[in-house]
RNA sequence: GGGCCCAUAGCUCAGCGGCAGAGCGCCGCCUUUGCAAGGCGGAGGCCCUGGGUUCAAAUCCCAGUGGGUCCA
């Protein structure tokens, strides 16, 4: 392997004293200030030496850490920005959370597409990593959700100029190990101990040397030097196997743990510790655990001796657990007694931070996406703090995490804990019942619960196998989980083929060398005629398609469906029937050749288009409005327009009233008559963040270095769709419905201008319609139709009656039956042409006064109906069976009371001929 | 985005091709000084909607609607 060892031959190694060696343990190459050091300093090679003996000067809050750090590098030129959501999908579609603070600037900004807010600058980027969720508590360094200070500077190779989106170099290694070393200094750590590890560094198809910062045991930094790209004719082959080559653009990507920092400085056994003290004071307290000073002292040497060993997940945790409780002289049940419910506690208030996070930055639970994510941590905290008994409601505990994070929508967050704490109970409450009820049935049997009843239980109805064995325990049921639960429930969901179905009804090859398309449609959204220059035409199998110098024709996109019209030349009209945007070039899908080279006259359908332009600021008044009546978190997850409606999908927490869509409504109407103008502004994207935030993003994250922006009210997007000039344009809207589409996503469904008018008559001539068929005025219908709906009640139930009291009328009179001896019961073969019920009551009013009934019907096709009184050896069901066949059909049923029948009616009379010897028959039998 | 599960009395559910059921709740009567409770009787169902299969569908198939859940 090809390494990157000159990389790190850095002159600020060389100018301060650096010496560069190899760890006797692992063999790692590191760099360090005293020449007779033998390890690298990271564990296991190392352990901890700051438990009890910190590491700087002064103890921090995690606060006064932040601060000294981003004022750090403010004083050394950097810029501070503010950070970015925990919701990375919100500018980015290929994560769901912020991992890092690289993930601010990627994908556009490290490919040096967008210039970056500013150049150098320093950020503390609030970070979640689902992936440490088991080790967080027990490992004492874990947190789900932490910070990460950085500093990142973009540079650009200086032989390249104009292609990227910054230019030179800012700094690159040597600078940043020296702000890294002198901010150690100047916090008064022992320079003589900090080790810096070289440890290239590989990811999401970038690459380069890396530099891990070690103190008295502990990770504080990774300064990556990203400068490389996969490319298989590469000339370096790292660590993951591939190939990379060095990049035009190299990135100085840093990365300080702000909590890590904060625990150095206090030096306490763990560092959850450190970072909140409150919050775990809390909870210790609330959950009434006190130990003795002796107890004490047992958790907090366990704390620092894990904190020394190899302890990268849980697994290790409770292997060490033994090591553990040996060295410390005590018994192992009694240091997992002791150790547990801290661990838990530390657990609890790192998940509440991170809850804080996802919910404060406007994440709603939902089965899907981020929102399922928060939804798992949400029910995990809450079986944690139920666990170790916390009597505080977990909104509490949350709005003290975003409390102290500074959160605005503070009571929203609180609302939507309820909401979601309230649907996880029901669905334990639903679940204890079934399993319940199942450990029940299998107690019974003397079996255990079967595992593919336990997946099933979590697969289909999210009961975890543990809560299956506690209550199964309770009703004497065994359950057996088998280690690898969890992957026989990854099998059960077998391979998913995500294979999309590319529409290859364009192919871009066709138009990588024409010019972009002038785009008319955005200088003036009201005009519907243009004339143009055919630049180029292909011709397909239905059609043709027409590419113009410029056009007014607007192309599908962001829900907006493509233009229709026509392009005329001199001789030829041309339908246009569908628009796209392949690239920067716009193409026209028509049914004639206008010519290339010709002068084309271009006309909009403008009835369409101005259809498609109302509902479009229809769609972003609406949500404007939803945001307004059911709050701050409302965001879009999807919008489509048409002709003749619109829809816009809206991420909120629970279900919406009617009530509430009526103001969504009434206010969205106002938006209208207040009759603003609806502006466009092309404006420089990080300026467009910088200056409404990520929330302009609510239809899709646009490309290029500048975007569109439409106010309307007070309601900025980002947007490329064509838009009316005033709200007033925009008509009227009507909102038609809403629909939940998933948990946590409600569709919105509405018309403006003439579609609302039109949708609005619809629903009235159903109105009047009905109020005609009832013969009332349409303000009775409600009533009137609730009357004839218990009425028709009320009539089915006096049929039912009058039916019973006809069949025993019909078996006491005994008129019409043909009576049967069977060896001293008698038989009643009798026809009735009656329906089903009528024929059953017959029966059974026969059977009540001790015959056996065989009553026929040619009513609808024929049907029989035998039923045969208690102690008769006479099997109904073969009677049935065979009166059946005889009209073409089949019946059966219990050996008391059968039923059966078929299409041929005429042949009914036939088979009742025939009954009392089919009776006998069976009687013998 | 995908998989799986569920929908029957006011509530919780059983029934899984052949007469619509249980427990709790509700109403009435009885027992009891009263309460807790018990006994007897009763009311209460578009078996989610629409198609299909079948002599026959709550039950099987398809589609839809509503809800739940797991995974990316």
């Amino acid at each position: 392997m090809s390494d990157l060892e000159e990389e790190y031959e850095l002159a600020y190694f060389e100018d301060n004293g650096f010496h560069r060696l190899e760890c006797s343990e692992c063999g790692a190459r590191f760099w360090t200030r005293d020449e007779t050091r033998d390890t690298c300093g990271e564990p296991p090679c190392d352990t901890y030496g700051f438990i009890d003996d910190p590491g700087f000067a002064e103890e921090y809050t995690l606060a006064e850490m932040r601060e000294a750090y981003l004022s750090f590098f403010e004083e050394h030129g950097h810029t501070r920005i503010d950070p970015y959501p925990v919701a990375a999908n919100r500018w980015r579609d290929d994560v769901l959370l912020t991992q890092a603070s690289i993930y601010d600037f990627q994908p556009l900004v490290t490919s040096g597409e967008t210039p970056p807010p500013a150049n150098p600058l320093t950020i503390s980027q609030p970070c979640i990593r689902m992936q440490d969720i088991d080790n967080v508590g027990k490992t004492g360094r874990h947190t789900m959700a932490f910070e990460m200070m950085a500093h990142h500077a973009f540079n650009a190779r200086e032989d390249v100029e104009g292609e990227y989106a910054y230019e030179g170099e800012v700094y690159w290694k040597d600078q940043t190990v020296e702000y890294c070393d002198t901010l150690l200094e100047e916090l008064g750590a022992d320079l003589d101990e900090v080790t810096y590890i070289e440890d290239p560094w590989v990811g999401g198809g970038n690459a380069g040397p890396a530099i891990e910062v070690i103190y008295k045991g502990l990770e504080l930094a990774t300064l990556v030097f990203m400068s490389m790209e996969r490319d298989d004719d590469g000339e370096y082959l790292l660590k993951d196997g591939n190939r990379y080559s060095k990049m035009d653009t190299y990135v100085v990507d840093t990365g300080y743990g702000l909590e890590r920092w904060t625990w150095m400085s206090q030096g306490t056994p763990t560092v959850y510790e450190a970072i909140y003290p409150e919050m775990i004071d809390f909870l210790r307290g609330n959950a009434g655990i006190e130990y003795t000073d002796e107890e004490e002292r047992i958790v907090q040497d366990a704390a620092r001796l894990s904190g020394n060993l190899d302890i990268d997940d849980v697994d290790d945790v409770e292997a060490a657990r033994g090591d553990i409780a040996d060295e410390l002289g005590v018994d192992v049940d009694r240091l997992r007694e002791l150790v547990e419910p801290l661990e838990q506690i530390y657990a609890i208030a790192d998940h509440c931070r991170t809850l804080a996070y996802m919910l404060g930055d406007g994440i709603v639970p939902s089965n899907v996406g981020t929102g399922y994510l928060v939804r798992m941590v949400l029910r995990r905290t809450k079986r944690l703090v139920d666990t170790v008994g916390v009597d505080a409601p977990l909104d509490e505990l949350v709005d003290m995490q975003a409390d102290r994070l500074g959160y605005e929508n503070r009571d929203t967050i609180r609302d939507v804990v309820r909401t979601e704490v309230e649907k996880y109970r029901e669905t334990l409450d639903r679940g204890t019942r079934r399993v319940e009820q199942l450990a029940e049935e299998y107690a019974r049997e003397g079996e255990p619960i079967p595992t593919e009843e336990l997946i099933e239980l979590y697969d289909s109805h999210g009961i975890q196998p543990d809560t299956v064995e506690e209550i199964a325990s309770e009703h004497e049921a065994d359950v057996d989980v088998p280690d690898d639960f969890y992957s026989l429930v990854a099998e059960r969901h077998g391979q998913e083929d995500d294979e999309e179905a590319d529409d290859g009804e364009f192919d871009p090859a066709d138009f990588t060398d024409l010019p972009a398309t002038e785009r008319l449609y955005y200088e003036d959204q009201n005009r519907m005629e243009f004339e143009a220059v055919v630049l180029d035409v292909f011709e397909r199998e239905d059609g043709y398609d027409i590419v113009l110098d410029q056009t007014m024709f607007y192309p599908e996109g962001g829900g907006q469906p493509a233009d229709h019209g026509t392009l005329s030349a001199d001789d030829v009209t041309a339908d246009v029937s569908d628009v796209q945007r392949v690239g920067d070039v716009i193409v026209h899908r028509a049914d004639a050749d206008p010519g290339k080279g010709e002068f084309v006259r271009g006309q909009v359908d403008s009835r369409r288009r101005r259809q498609h332009m109302r509902h479009h600021t229809a769609t972003h008044l609406v949500g404007h409005a939803a945001r307004q009546i059911l709050g701050d978190h409302i965001r879009q997850a999807g919008a489509q327009k048409s002709t003749d409606s619109a829809r816009i999908d809206l991420k909120h927490y629970e279900s919406v009233t009617r009530e509430q869509v009526k103001e969504i409504e009434r206010l969205a109407n106002e938006f209208v008559m207040e009759n603003v103008p609806v502006e466009q502004e092309w404006i420089d994207r990080n300026e467009a963040e910088a200056e409404y935030g990520f929330d302009i993003y609510q239809g899709g994250i646009p490309e290029g270095e500048q975007i569109r922006l439409i106010h309307a009210e007070s309601d900025t997007q980002a947007c490329g769709g064509t838009h009316v000039s005033r709200t007033g344009d925009v008509g009227s809207i009507k909102i038609l419905g809403t629909e939940r589409i998933q948990d946590g996503v409600i569709r919105f469904t509405y018309a403006a201008g003439d579609a609302a008018v039109e949708a609005t008559q619809q629903t009235e001539d159903a109105l009047l319609d009905a109020a005609e068929i009832l013969d009332v005025t349409p303000q009775d219908v409600p009533e009137t139709a609730e009357r004839f709906f218990r009425e028709w009640k009320e009539r089915g139930k006096r049929i039912d009656e009058l039916k019973e009291e006809l069949a025993s009328a019909r078996a006491g009179g005994s008129g019409g039956g043909e009576e049967v001896d069977l060896d001293g019961t008698t038989a009643v073969v009798q026809r009735l042409d009656a329906d089903m019920d009528e024929l059953r009551a017959t029966a059974n009013a026969l059977v009540e006064d001790g015959n056996v009934a065989v009553v026929g019907s040619a009513a609808d096709g024929a049907q029989f109906v035998v039923a045969v009184p208690d102690g008769v050896a006479v099997d109904a069901g073969d009677v049935v069976g065979e009166l059946a066949s005889r009209v073409g059909g089949g019946g059966g049923g219990p050996p008391d009371f059968a039923q059966g029948g078929g299409p041929n009616g005429e042949d009914l009379e036939a088979a009742l001929d025939d009954a009392p010897e089919i009776l006998k028959q069976v009687l013998n039998a």
